[in-house]
DNA sequence: TCATATATGATACATTTGTATAGTTACATG
DNA sequence: CATGTAACTATACAAATGTATCATATATGA
């Protein structure tokens, strides 16, 4: 048995194998790239197995859309009710069965899964119930506050390879994820935009809003 | 001719046509989910002329990459010449083409494109020079930064669905994107991790660093 | 024990999709 | 005008892939 409850994969059912396979393959490969066949494969079953156990690719999917859903809402009561992690307002993209779940999640984004609205927005939600305890009234919209946070959190999810580039170690790995977490404590820590910048930014941003002119493009930062 | 020097659609050369489809249809649908067939109908040729002008699928997924970071630099160079954003440190998501070239680059880094990594890299390295010239000596890791920009930037596009519920607007209209701005100046200039929580954050992970036991898992914010 | 349902496997099928080939038109150039 | 080269089309081909069908084994319960 896994911290989290679940048998080793060997011992798992052969129907929670091709889950589990499935949900990895997903999210490493994407949806599209992944095939049945590896899936099957992969969890030491034959092709036909996945009919007979989802009824097809998509159910597949399906089910490991509600099984990433409950796990994260599962694990997240874990991490918390644990000791250790009681006291710090972080989630916990350390640990690595999150981590295999967030990257399910980013690839269901990329990909377009129907799911996708509902598993982002069960990410915000608790990002936001977090901003709204240490900030309260502090932003004239949390939950989009929470949702560019997500958006920085799940992108770096999904150019982790590049960011290994910059960082020179795998993102992924525990040392890598330590320098990471190093460059994010700096980045959510320190403005971008100087609070002078940022008022005559509102202030253009406000002008051209109120004219219909929407042709005009100008911006107060976020250099892209 | 549009402002950026190109004749319209329909004035277009057929292998114009069929790059400008391809760079849009990869950017919207993926790379993967495009099939030649769809580029060819939606610019009004046959199957055939992809193989003759371009070779392959893949050929011109290279010409697209190719002409993307051209066009990227060229517009950039633009927009900067251009008087009024000449004073603005911005770049130009705000430009619609600058939008589809960067959606571009989302979708490729998406699929792990093969010219996914030199694209990235070039956008971290404008918005590097932008943060050097704005906060001199300010960060530890000014590429880093830059990149975690990048992926918040990248991010909204990938989830520029799910952003559009939270928005209650398109993110990708005019309307969206300018309420999108404000959220973002918000972001880049309100810290949301104190001082004091980022230093015991910045503590205890140069104590992980130290010891070698990567098992733990701890995080001083990034809520996620 | 026998029967029935469930689990699992082997294989065939149809569709999609990229690619290759051959033919046709248009256009420049001598 | 002749001719050849590039642009362009129509169609055929092969591989990949999700799905369906049929057969077999295993377990469970009357």
């Amino acid at each position: 048995m896994t911290l989290s409850g679940e048998p080793a994969f060997e011992d798992m059912t052969a129907k929670a194998r091709l889950r589990e396979t499935a949900l990895r393959l997903f999210a490493e490969e994407g949806i599209e790239g992944t095939t049945v066949r590896d899936i099957a494969r992969m969890s030491g079953v034959s092709l036909g197995l996945i009919r007979h156990h989802f009824g097809s690719k998509d159910g597949l999917r399906a089910a490991c859309d509600t099984y990433a859903i409950e796990q994260m809402v599962h694990l997240k009561k874990e991490i918390i009710l644990d000791g250790k992690l009681a006291d710090r307002e972080s989630m916990s993209s350390f640990h690595p069965r999150m981590l295999v779940l967030i990257r399910y999640v980013a690839r269901s984004v990329c990909d377009g899964s129907p799911s996708a609205d509902a598993m982002f927005s069960q990410i915000v939600s608790s990002t936001q119930d977090w901003i709204e305890a240490q900030f309260p009234g502090e932003f004239a919209d949390p939950r989009m506050q929470a949702a560019l946070v997500v958006a920085t959190e799940i992108g770096i999810l999904v150019m982790h390879k590049q960011f290994s580039d910059v960082l020179g170690a795998d993102a992924l790995s525990p040392k890598g994820h330590l320098q990471l977490a190093r460059a994010k404590v700096e980045f959510y820590s320190k403005p971008l935009i100087s609070p002078e910048v940022a008022a005559t930014a509102l202030e253009t941003i406000e002008k051209l809003q109120d004219s219909p002119n929407s042709k005009q493009h100008e911006e107060g930062g976020a250099a892209c």
